[in-house]
RNA sequence: UGGGAAGUAGCCAAGUGGUUAAGGCACGAGAUUUUGAUUCUUGCAUUCGAAGGUUCGAGUCCUUCCUUCCCAGCCA
């Protein structure tokens, strides 16, 4: 994006422009993948390893490829296939026509299977579930070998061959890799290859009944594709020497590196799969694309735009330490955008009814209202103006504290882009809530100042009684209100945020608004930055969602002073 | 108590033996302001998990210790 403040190079970077400069790169072009498994939607953790890897690519003028990392049927759909697809594309990263699925290979890991066996490095195992973890060993014992780590070639062979003809049911056997059943790395005790499942594939269907693991599949595709820098979190570190021990299978003449960096973790956010699909299935939210989710297609509906995401996890950094990044980092980066990019509007979402007592009956007045302050080249739309008008409660009191500037009895104030008014009386209802304000405007203010140059310390939106829409506006906070949803009571639903979608059914904003769609960034001045809903909004019945406020230090103030 | 990793401010994060330890967020103070927003100015680690040691010189090298995270799926 613009916002180039130099960056020192990350761990990653160096280890690159390292391998470029000593001329270990392949055509000197470094080869990068994103590799989802398609069993669920993408969150904001995977949007760091996104940047990462098509980043480094643009950087170093390579390619990134996307791979579905599809070994696993059980757990996966073509549902999550299209919708990893568009949320990449949302964030403006593209693969071209570099897309890839690990099950396009399985006819070559199934040959370099049969590899294995012949040259006696692996073994087709009977050992039951419950068996083969005794026989593992634990963190601190070493395993012991499977009776039928010794098995001849030719029976392996022949029992390979008919468990993917579909002989055995599933869990009867395994291929294993031998490799060291005492080996202190837990995942070189003889990891397994291949594991017998009925379960239909959503791209290869009924073809496969065996299906490859991670640690054969992945570092194999990986060399397939001539990846050069295979970059992936943490807890992969020590299956490295699993990979390691991969790629250097006879035959395989190409050798990817992997290289390990810390996820991204968010105060008062939850990324765990499992945990949000509660979430999702028992209707705390209202689907994946909850405005509140920590999705992608959540936040996306939430009206973040992608370009602040970027620019987040590039302040984020990459590195090794596993810390917790602040969630006001997060808004910092989205106000930041949007700022330069939202359109301004006037929405009272509290409204009080103000009434100008000297403002003639009937007249409608229009103002012209900047787009944005932040960018002159925005240009203006008008606003219409009249006797009656609303404004936020909040910007009344009757009996005002020490510091606040807004309308009092014998206060003037500006209306945004129109005049200065001063309060003069209020209309109560029997239960002492005030209905209405009256004030009188000084008509020589006109736009907003005055001849004479006085000065007032307030300036409220506000919107007109007569000639405003109505709207539905969906005030969202964050769906936990603690750090670390969870850790009090170990308990991340005891956490959750009662107030974390306020629905506010008829907020008064100015015509204007009527035109906004989903994808427009707005500005309701002094409430905060909105988006029209993609599912529920329409002509007919606005819904716009809160996707961050503005930053308050006016709330902050009255806080501190216990108000 | 096996193996693999990591500890620099409230949170990220530069720093790869040689001036007063970058930068961002958060937070504080002030100025500007037709958004109590934005913007601007300004403050914010005598110290790098701890203790020893090497060195003219240590966040960087050595030793020991402490803390945290990951690994015992036929998941990825």
């Amino acid at each position: 994006m613009e916002n180039k403040e130099e960056r020192p190079l990350n761990f990653i970077e160096k280890i690159i422009e390292d391998d470029l400069r000593s001329g270990r790169v392949p055509n000197d072009t470094i080869v990068t993948r994103f590799p989802p498994e398609p069993n669920g939607y993408l969150h904001i953790g995977h949007i760091k390893a996104i940047c990462i890897n098509f980043g480094l690519a643009e950087k170093y003028g390579g390619r990134c490829h996307l791979r579905l990392d599809d070994t696993n049927p059980e757990k996966e759909d073509q549902e999550y296939i299209d919708s990893i697809k568009s949320d990449i594309h949302w964030l403006g990263f593209d693969w071209g026509e570099y897309e890839y699925y690990a099950s396009d290979y399985y006819d070559q890991l199934y040959q370099i299977a049969l590899r294995l066996i012949k040259e006696g490095k692996a073994y087709v195992d009977s050992l039951s579930a419950e068996e083969m973890k005794e026989y593992r060993g634990t963190l601190t014992e070493p395993g012991k070998d499977s009776p039928d780590r010794n098995r001849s070639i030719e029976k392996n062979l022949d029992l390979f061959e008919r468990m993917k003809n579909g002989e055995f049911p599933e869990g009867a056997y395994t291929l294993r890799a031998k490799i060291d059943m005492k080996s202190p790395n837990i995942n070189l005790r003889d990891p397994a290859l291949y594991r017998i499942k009925y379960a239909e594939h959503p791209r290869t269907g009924k073809k496969w009944c065996i299906y490859p693991m991670y640690d054969f599949t992945h570092p194999i595709s990986d060399a397939i594709e001539g990846i050069t820098h295979s970059i992936c979190t943490l807890e992969f570190e020590d299956h490295r020497p699993a990979y390691d021990w991969a790629t250097s299978i006879d035959g395989i003449d190409h050798t990817p590196h992997q290289y390990e960096f810390a996820r991204l973790n968010i105060n008062y956010l939850l990324m765990s799969k499992r945990k949000l699909l509660y979430l999702v299935k028992n209707g705390l939210v209202s689907g994946w694309d909850d405005p509140r989710m920590p999705t992608i297609s959540g936040i996306r509906r939430r009206g973040y735009s992608p370009e602040s995401m970027r620019d987040f996890v590039s302040r984020v950094g990459v590195a090794k330490v596993e810390g917790v990044v602040d969630y006001s980092l997060m808004e910092f980066c989205v106000r930041e955008d949007l700022n330069k990019r939202a359109k301004r509007l006037m929405a009272v979402l509290d409204p009080v009814k103000l009434i100008i007592d000297n403002y003639p009956e009937g007249q409608i007045e229009y103002f012209d209202a900047e787009n944005n302050p932040e960018d002159s080249e925005s240009g203006t739309h008008k606003v219409a103006f009249t006797k009656e008008l609303y404004i936020e409660r909040e910007d009344f009191m009757e009996n005002p504290v020490k510091g606040y500037h807004r309308l009092y009895i014998g206060n003037e104030i500006r209306l945004k882009h129109a005049y200065y008014v001063t309060a003069t009386s209020v209309e109560k209802d029997a239960d002492g809530t005030i209905t209405a304000i009256h004030c009188t405007y000084d008509p020589e203010s006109r736009g907003g100042t005055t001849a004479d140059g006085r000065k007032v310390k307030g300036t409220s939106h506000w919107v007109s009684a007569t000639e405003c829409i109505s709207a539905e506006v969906r005030q969202y906070d964050k769906l936990f209100k603690a750090e670390n949803p969870g850790a009090e009571t170990g308990n991340y639903l005891d956490d959750l945020n009662p107030d974390s979608l306020i629905v506010i059914k008829d907020a008064k904003i100015e015509k204007e608004a009527a035109s906004a769609k989903p994808g427009d960034y707005l500005q309701f001045i002094r409430n905060g930055y909105y988006m029209a809903d993609s599912h529920d909004s329409s002509p007919e019945h606005l819904v716009f969602n809160r996707t961050v406020t503005l930053k308050d230090s006016w709330s902050k103030m009255k806080q501190k002073m216990g108000i």
